[in-house]
DNA sequence: ATCTTTTTGACCCCGAGTGTCATTAATGTG
DNA sequence: CACATTAATGACACTCGGGGTCAAAAAGAT
């Protein structure tokens, strides 16, 4: 996976002013600062003098400051699409979903801000909380339109909207019991969630 | 249900200058103006002219304007947790949740700015739809709570968390598509969504 | 050396949110 | 009635995020 972000346009030449900065650059410094001083009290002048740039050169690289934490996300929806998509047929459309949000998060241990660091700023961080939503979205969408595919009906129906909203619940409650318990496993915690959900509804 | 906000407080005293607005007015001058020029083109200046009052007395109101469209919000948990505690003992768990949920939006057909309008308003635009998690999250915890006392658990262990997730999920899966379909029957679809989850995690 | 391309930084303005404080408008008391 | 008390408002100032504009900077290309 690329740690490019998906703003970045491929630099149609080599001529013009380089870069004196990149979204690397920016998410590292401002994540330092986020855990330390905090979300809200870190201001964009704050990044911009920890990196030497201006204020106006972050808010060109990042269209929000509540964008920076999420860093690289919208590159793995294409992965998540292609997980989705080698899902053997004969699985039952539940398992094969389930096991689809298991391999996405399945991350690499070496990322920059880890990947549980960066969880957590996310989900404790009101004004991060809310503005994720968006970003939701487009996740939900991904698993809609597979299982649109699955049944022949179209994303926007009612039951890939349902499986989509459903997964992101399942999703959502696993990492934050991942969060509260220091040496939980993620995978696990995504099965003892699906297995609730089960027993629940045909109780 | 009574219309006073819940930051309404009881006034001590009826010494001291009277209130010139209220949250009531500031609530219906600002949806005027959130439905014909749009929520974000509609400035605390514009909403305080409307009624004759400073933006400043506005902010005092309501804690932020995201905060507006959603009214007396908090007020209506009350009486889910009572429409919950209500539930006959004997109804299986997932039953007595999905009722409660249907009766929690039974809405009076004569609120002032109808349910359906407030909900478009708050369902499509992003900034609200952002913003809403933060009152999701108590709306889900009543659910949570309920579920903990019927299991013998914490609110805040996996099934109840779960439960409040999923409820939430089926909710807004149903509310969206209410909003899209001009003559569809809330809780028509709010049983079809959990219809829906039932065969799709049992297939 | 000059032209072209691209990024940066320096301004600009706007709107939300918040603190402070004098002013206003009521009630209660002598 | 005059005066103290209480509570809400309005005016002002300030910070921060977001975004528009444009000249300057720094590279490659000719």
């Amino acid at each position: 996976m690329p740690t490019t972000p998906a703003h970045a346009k491929p630099r149609s030449s080599l001529r013009g002013r380089p870069a004196v900065t990149s979204h690397a650059e920016i998410e590292q410094a401002a994540f330092r600062l986020f855990v330390t001083k905090g979300f809200e009290a870190t201001t964009l002048d704050d990044i911009g003098e920890a990196i030497g740039v201006g204020r106006r050169t972050i808010t060109r690289y990042y269209p929000s400051k509540n964008d920076i934490p999420w860093g690289q996300f919208d590159r793995t929806l294409d992965g998540f699409r292609e997980i989705l998509r080698a899902m053997p047929e004969g699985l039952p459309l539940h398992e094969a979903v389930h096991r689809g949000v298991l391999a996405f998060n399945d991350f690499p241990a070496d990322a920059s801000p880890s990947h549980r660091d960066r969880m957590r700023l996310i989900l404790t961080t009101p004004a991060l909380q809310a503005h994720s939503v968006l970003r939701y979205a487009s996740w939900r969408e991904v698993i809609a339109e597979y299982v649109a595919e699955r049944t022949g009906t179209r994303p926007d129906d009612l039951l890939p909207q349902t499986v989509g909203q459903v997964a992101l619940a399942l999703a959502l409650t696993s990492y934050q019991a991942w969060l509260a318990d220091e040496d939980a496993s993620l995978p696990h915690l995504l099965d003892a969630t699906m297995a609730h959900l089960r027993s629940y509804v045909s109780a």
